[in-house]
Parts: structure tokens; C-alpha cells; sequence
DNA sequence: AAATATACTAAACAGTGTTTATTATTTCCA
DNA sequence: TGGAAATAATAAACACTGTTTAGTATATTT
């Protein structure tokens, strides 16, 4: 049937083209400019056709969270040429970092935002495939970790959340805007103390 | 002058009779529900009286913010009453872990919620009061437990900031969903192993 | 008693996500 | 090939949101 599959195929490009739309606009104003009928305009069609190939906004917002654990996986992986489990557990924090403020808009969207949480919820899929594959690779390291005689009385499980809290909780009190208000210093100085504070806590123990 | 002063009273009034409505429409209901219509709807006065009161929804929210640091403040303030700085601190990070899950909405609102701080830039106050004396506590009892000989190498401002991202970190992927889905074992298990590592770490170095 | 200031609100504006009814087009089958 | 059925897209509406404007009562002052 070469019909229904060129129709397949229309249908998968036009959904493509709406999520290229919303992330333009996701990336480029951020998630506040980022309205259905935005979307709709800026690839000229009716608000309408967005919810033939989206259920809802949640949907949309979801996909390009997907994108996000994407480009965070691949950065990730580069550091599995890391072999020093340690070495490669400190180049993971400042990897997490680094995109976290390189891309806010998008970390925000991952680990902040409810809009992707909501859609998991709705789908009644208690898992959190993409946040769950990081994790792993996480609790892989602080294992190796663990394995080569670190963090001794720890376990890989309770000490990944905490180191997790942690390099999340700086850049999101940071995105945020927790940040520029709770010192007389520059945000930037302090930011760049924690870090220097939060692996020297990992290698000192 | 009675009558201006009995006017200052009435409208002090009705400025209070919006921010307890708005508060308990926050408590019960959540942010979401929270609406300049519902607020006005509830004290039963039309929605644009509630801008002769405040400037705007910011506004209403910063003094619910406020609130919450009020009650924060209380908690911690107890903890003078413990003279070991390091037990001191120890029972900061349960006292502030507890009221996150104990107020997820009033925590949410403090810590995560961008209508507070957008509030306090549009007033060019480039202060956050409420957090800065929060942040202040943690950053004294750190320096105490550095004048006591722990924490070696560490300066208080930075690690401070690394304690403080630690805790509401935890909080934060909890209260954003971002803590359920990440492993087939009990978030709450998961929690209370996170906390406990977080002491060990603290009490390691 | 008339003029002025204050308090309040109805209605509108410009948005939002989402749904429904309608129209145009394409595909299918007798 | 022509008419029925399925598909695709949309205009318009619904129910909200925060906010502003213009107008109306009421209270105060002169």
C-alpha cells in the first residue's frame, strides 16, 4: 500500500515540523513565548492542527524535554573514556554543569518544569525512562567508585541522590534566581566556590 | 485626623483580608487555583479592587513568599538553643528538609516559583532579604563549625552554598517529580537513605 | 448644598489551552 | 468513472488567565 504509507509519512513529517517549530521558539524566547498558537503561526497552520498530532501541550513539551536528556546522554558518554571511576565522576558533575548552564532553558524544562512530569503522569508510565537512564550512569560511577575503596559506609544508591541534590540543587537555585540576591559577591564568584567546595567534598571523603 | 486614620485602617484591612484569602486559597488549593478572580471571588469584592491594593499577582505572591520565610525563620530560630555547631547544623538540614515536605506549596513558592524574585527585580532591589538571612544561619553555623576544627580547607560562604544546594536539591526533584520515577525502589525509601548519607557526609570531613 | 475626592466595579483587552462543528480534499469501492 | 466514505484542516467558540479603563456610587470637604 503505497498510500497509507506515504500518508504515514506525512503525518510524521508535519509532527516533526511542529516540534522543530516549538523548539525554535523554546530555545530562542524561552518556554513563556512558547504558546500553541505560536507554534501554529510560525509554521502557518491553524491553532487547531497542533491537537491532530499533539494530545496536548504537556505532549509537546515532553518531546523536547526528550531532546534535552539526548544532547545531555551524548555529553555523557564521551566520559565513558574516563576509566579512573573518580576522575570520571568529577568530569560527570562538571559535564551535569556545564550544560545546566549553558542551556537553562532546556535543564529547567528537564528537571524543573511540571509540563513533562504532567504528560508521564497522564500516560499513567510511572517510570522516568530518560531521567532514570542518567541516573544510572551515575550510580554506575559512584559504584566503581565504592568498588575501588571510595565513600566507604556509603551505599551507590542513598550517595548518587545526595551528589545529584547537589550539582541540581546549585544550578537550579541559580536559574532560579536564588542566587543573586543572597550575597553582596558576584553570583558568578560563588557559584564558582561551590563547585571547587562540592568536589573537593567528594574527594575528601 | 480620625478620619484619614480610620481610612489607613480600612484600607490596611482589606489589604490583609486579600493576602489571607489569597493564603488560604494557596494552602488548600495550590498556585494553580490561586487566581486574581478566585481571590476576589472569595472576600467577594470584584477582581480589579484587588489592584487598588497590589501593584500585581507578584506582589501577592512575594508577601506569601514572606509568610513562608516567617515560619521558616521560626523553625530555625529554635536551633540557637543547640550549642554544637555541628549538631546545630545537623538539625538546620532536618529542620529545613521537614518544613520543604511539610509546605511542598509554601517551599515551592520560597525556593523554586519565579513570581517572588520577578517581584523584587521589577522593584530593582537586587536583595533577596528573606533568603539572605536564611542563607546567613547556615553560613554562621558553618563558620563555627570552622572556628571548631572541622570543614578543613573549606571556606564557610562556599560550602554553605554547597550545603544548602544539597538539601534543596533533595527537596527540589522530590516536590518536582523528578525523584518517583528514577528507580523501581520507594521514593520515600530512597529519601531517607539520601538524608542519611547526607549526615554521614557531613559528619565525615 | 455644591464640589471634590475616594472606593468600587462592569466591561473590555489581550492573552492562554482546548474543543466543536464545518468545510474542503482525498481515497476508496461499486 | 461517479458517488460514498474517510481524512485533513480550520474558523469559531469555550472557559479560563492577568490587567486596564471608564464610569458610578459613596463619602468627605469646602
Amino acid at each position: 500500500m503505497g498510500i497509507t504509507e506515504r500518508k504515514n509519512k506525512e503525518r510524521a513529517d508535519l509532527k516533526a515540523l511542529i516540534l522543530a517549530a516549538a523548539r525554535k521558539l523554546f530555545l530562542e524566547k524561552g518556554i513563556g513565548e512558547t504558546s500553541i498558537r505560536s507554534i501554529a503561526e510560525a509554521i502557518e497552520y491553524s491553532p487547531a492542527t497542533i491537537y491532530l498530532y499533539y494530545h496536548d501541550k504537556d505532549e509537546i513539551l515532553h518531546d523536547l524535554h526528550n531532546q534535552g536528556f539526548q544532547e545531555l546522554g551524548a555529553r555523557m558518554s564521551v566520559l565513558l573514556a574516563v576509566s579512573d571511576p573518580m576522575e570520571r565522576l568529577k568530569a560527570l558533575g562538571r559535564v551535569y554543569i556545564d550544560f545546566a548552564r549553558q542551556n537553562t532553558e532546556m535543564y529547567d524544562l528537564m528537571f524543573i518544569a511540571k509540563a513533562p512530569m504532567n504528560y508521564i503522569e497522564k500516560l499513567q508510565q510511572q517510570e522516568w525512562h530518560e531521567g532514570k537512564q542518567a541516573f544510572e550512569f551515575l550510580t554506575l560511577t559512584v559504584e566503581e567508585c565504592i568498588s575501588s575503596g571510595r565513600f566507604h559506609g556509603h551505599d551507590a544508591a542513598s550517595l548518587s541522590y545526595v551528589i545529584w541534590s547537589c550539582v541540581h540543587g546549585m544550578v537550579a537555585l541559580e536559574i532560579r534566581d536564588r542566587c543573586k540576591g543572597i550575597s553582596s559577591e558576584d553570583p558568578e564568584v560563588i557559584f564558582k566556590g561551590a563547585f571547587e567546595a562540592f568536589i573537593k567534598v567528594l574527594e575528601s571523603f
